[in-house]
DNA sequence: AGAAAACACTATGCAGTGCAAGGAGTAAAA
DNA sequence: TTTTACTCCTTGCACTGCATAGTGTTTTCT
């Protein structure tokens, strides 16, 4: 019946936390340690950004290092903690100027540079988000956009609606750029898409689905088709705040 | 150098559109079927639902039906066709009446909708979601979503974007909501939050982050937070498309 | 100084995965 | 009637996360 203070999440937290402040749970006894954190996610993002999430096995990232797989126990925990730790690394927050120009401006700076990170690792769109399992570098993100949102005095009652959308816009959007690139790196001559198929076999698909088979692209090149519908978004959403902050 | 057409990928679509003009790609030879793919999808579904989508696996599935694993596959193809297979089936619509009082009751219906459906079928937050890759009933989502923002008069520029959005934010929404009633039924008194970790590790974590973790929720039943969260995303939207519109 | 505890890393092994390959039996087509 | 295509089974492979036990190393306690 003793209160056990759950040491694996707060060692996990530990971890996260590492470089702002927290004391990594660094062994006192035994032999010195052979791996660094660092080093490892490093290894581990570079097999996700190359090969996917999937490819990252607790013994394909120690192997890199010579290792067993076991031996990344001691420095990370359980593998769910490893892609954890992984994906807030990975979610460094770049600089950039806020513009001074308004808040459509300030949110769409803010949004593209998300888009940006997604893209470099593609693999975070397969991630769960949420606001309340997070670390530094995530955070900084979130306390990044309620800034502009103070900043250019939008109610405090829509805050946490506009945190929600512009998230899920993001990781959205990024999800099927993320997509477009796959099969662009694969070759699209051989690429047969899904879309295509449906329509041979079901040859009046465009008649019982009308306006969801004649929607239109929203750019000519549709490469660039997330991107321009992750501003739209954000144009759109800064206009509902226009007229409610108004 | 033939011109293979493909006829996994053609499999697959027919088995999706099975229930609206598709021919099943049904042996015509050999020993009759033992199976229905309705029953297996069922199974998986059933499956999922219970015990999340890690534990879908083939010869899980097929045991429900005392097979082996391999015995399913003349029927779903590969196991990520299983999955896409039961991610549409469980989509299915349900009817319901379109409000007429506005844009902002028809979207708000919809979203409910779908929102409930994401409850009912928590796995399906962890599916990938396209445009490009989808069955009949997601099919028909998209379809009525269109429909209302037609009724509605929202300007045809606009609705990709509401489209994207409002998909993200259900499927953000009903993600923290399936999290919610998974730690409800495993015993909240024994579930100790990372956000609570993190405050003990982390003591000016309220000065390093006023904003972030000054936010108040929007409900005082933090239950019911993600749905208002959704509700009010909704308005928002709404209230931009109107000013958009009118 | 010496004993004991706590640690890093390895080796082994378990239970599980998707699925390729091959075989036995069955039904329809040639 | 023979051939072909099919269903389902068995076997087996390569892989996963990780529990367990063992070996050697470093620090702490007596």
């Amino acid at each position: 019946m003793a209160v056990e203070p759950d040491r694996d999440m707060d060692a996990h937290v530990r971890r996260l936390w590492r470089h702002r402040g927290a004391t990594l749970p660094t062994p006192r006894r035994g032999p010195r340690q052979q791996l660094d954190l660092d080093e490892i996610l490093r290894a581990g993002i570079a097999i996700a950004d190359a090969e996917g999430l999937a490819a990252v096995s607790t013994r394909v990232v120690a192997a890199r290092f010579g290792k067993t797989g076991m031996a990344l126990y001691p420095y990370v925990g359980t593998k769910e903690n490893l892609l954890a730790l992984m994906q807030d690394h990975a979610s460094a927050m770049p600089a950039w100027e806020d513009p001074v120009t308004g808040l459509t401006d300030g949110l769409h700076a803010w949004a593209v540079a998300l888009f940006e990170v997604y893209l470099a690792h593609p693999w975070l769109t397969e991630r769960p988000w949420s606001q309340a399992t997070q670390g530094p570098n995530e955070q900084d993100w979130l306390e990044r956009l309620l800034r502009i949102l103070h900043r250019w005095d939008v109610p405090p009652g829509a805050r946490p609606s506009v945190v929600t959308m512009l998230y899920a816009t993001v990781r959205a959007t990024a999800g099927t750029a993320a997509a477009y690139q796959r099969m662009n790196q694969q070759g699209i001559a051989e690429w047969r898409g899904q879309a295509e198929a449906t329509m041979t076999q079901i040859p009046d698909l465009r008649q019982r689905y009308p306006l969801s088979t004649g929607l239109e692209p929203v750019t000519p090149h549709w490469q660039d088709n997330p991107r321009v519908a992750l501003t739209n978004s954000v144009q759109l959403l800064a206009s509902a705040l226009g007229r409610t902050a108004g």
